[in-house]
DNA sequence: CCGATATCTTGACGCTGCAAAGATTGCAGA
DNA sequence: TCTGCAATCTTTGCAGCGTCAAGATATCGG
C-alpha cells in the first residue's frame, strides 16, 4: 500500500496492471510485453507470473477494466442526457467512441477474443456490465423496463428486442471500430461528431417507430 | 515458377504470402512469424527481409489480399442478388459478414492501423475498391448511379449520401466484428443469417425511404 | 518463536525480429 | 562466350521476449 518498495510489493497485480495501461498507452499494444510492464513497475521480470500466469492473464484484466471504464462513461453520459430517447441514444453512441477514442488499445484488447481468456469471470461480469447499459438504452426506445445484468440473458427472449439492439449497437460499434482504423477518411474531423448524431439520431427514432406501431 | 527448388526461388514473394495466410489459417495471428512463414515456404529465415522489410511488409500486403478477395465475395453476391434493393443490400451484409467469418485473421489485420502500413499504395488501392463496391451499394438504395474507385472521394461531397453509407457501412461492419469477436452471443447459430438479413432489410428500407422523400 | 506459505528474484532455455556479411544465381554488355 | 554487376537467398550474430524452475525473502497462523 505504501509507496515504499520492500520485498513484498504489497499491491503487485494493481501496480502491474496499472503499468500495462501505461505500457499500452506510450507504447501500443505492438510493445505490450510483460517484462516491460515489470520494468515500469519497479519488479523482476518474472514478478508478474505469480499474480497472471501468463501474459493473456494480464491482457484479460485490462480489458475487464476497459469495460469497467466503459460502463462508467456510459452512465455518466446517460445520467447527463435526462430523459429525452433520442438523447439517451445519443449519449451512449458519444460514450462508447469517446471510449474507443480515449483508450484505443483498451478498445483493441476488449474485442479481441484470441488475446483474452473469454471465459474469465472478471471479464465477462464485467462486459455484462457493459451490454446491460447498452440494452435498456434500447428497451428504454422500445418503451420497455429496464433490467439488471443478472437477468440480462432471461430478456433476450423476444425477437423484436434482439432486432433493435443490433441495429442500435451493431451501428454504435461498427461506427468506432471503422473510425478507430482509420477507415473512415469521408468522415471529418470536424463533422466526426456531426455525423455520429446524425446517424444516431436516424436509428434511434426508427427504433421508437418500430415499437410505437 | 517450377516446383523444383533452387537457390533462386523464382517467385517467392508470392509463396511467402501463400505460406503466410497458411499460417494465419492454422495458428492465428498470435502464431504468425516470419521466421514460420520462412520455413513453410522452404527458404532461410531472413529470406523475407529481402521481399518485405519487415513483419509490417507482410502483413500490409496480406491485408490488401483480403481486401481483394472480399471485393471479389461482394461482387459475386451481387451479381446473384440482381437488381432488387434490398436483396442486394442483404447480399452486401451477407458477403461481408460471410468473409468475416472465412478469413477471420485477414479480417482482424484488415481493420489493424497499428499491424499493417496505411500507405502502401496496394493496400490503399485493394481497400478503394472494396469500398467503391460498398458505396455503389449505397448510391443505389438512393437511385443514384455507380461510381468507379478513381471517382470516390469526389464522390463524398454530399452530407446525405456519407449518413447513408455510415448507417449501412457501419452496421454490417459492426455485425461482422462483434460477430466474430464473439460478442453477440444471444444471436445464435441457427438465426445468425436470419438476423442478419431482418436487420438489413430494415436498413435498407428506411434509405430508400429517405432518399425518396 | 517457528515452520508453512505467499511473494518476489535469479538464471536459463528456445524462440523471435532484425541487421550485416557471405554465397549463389541470372543477366547485360563486351 | 566471357565477365562484372545486381538481385536473390543463406549464414551468423545480437538483443529482447515469454515461460519455466529453483532459490531467496517476507508474512502469518500455530
Amino acid at each position: 500500500m505504501t509507496g515504499k518498495r520492500t520485498y513484498h510489493h504489497g499491491d503487485l497485480k494493481e501496480a502491474l496492471l496499472d503499468a500495462g495501461e501505461a505500457v499500452l498507452r506510450d507504447l501500443g499494444l505492438q510493445g505490450f510485453t510483460l517484462r516491460e510492464c515489470a520494468r515500469r513497475a519497479g519488479v523482476s521480470h518474472a514478478a508478474p507470473k505469480h499474480h497472471f500466469g501468463d501474459v493473456r492473464g494480464v491482457l484479460t484484466e485490462i480489458a475487464a477494466r476497459g469495460f469497467r471504464q466503459l460502463t462508467r462513461r456510459l452512465r455518466a453520459k446517460l445520467r447527463a442526457a435526462g430523459h429525452d430517447l433520442d438523447a439517451q441514444f445519443m449519449a451512449t453512441a458519444d460514450a462508447y467512441v469517446g471510449f474507443a477514442e480515449a483508450y484505443p488499445e483498451h478498445f483493441r484488447i476488449m474485442f479481441r477474443c484470441d488475446l483474452v481468456n473469454p471465459e474469465a469471470p472478471g471479464l465477462t461480469a464485467a462486459a455484462f456490465e457493459t451490454f446491460t447499459e447498452l440494452t435498456n438504452v434500447i428497451r428504454r426506445q422500445r418503451g420497455e423496463a429496464d433490467v439488471n445484468p443478472q437477468c440480462l440473458n432471461a430478456a433476450m427472449d423476444s425477437t423484436e428486442l434482439i432486432n433493435d439492439i443490433l441495429i442500435g449497437w451493431c451501428h454504435i460499434h461498427g461506427y468506432a471500430h471503422l473510425k478507430l482504423e482509420g477507415q473512415l477518411p469521408m468522415v471529418s474531423k470536424a463533422m466526426h461528431r456531426t455525423r455520429l448524431h446524425t446517424s444516431s439520431q436516424r436509428l434511434a427514432k426508427m427504433i421508437q417507430a418500430q415499437a410505437a406501431s
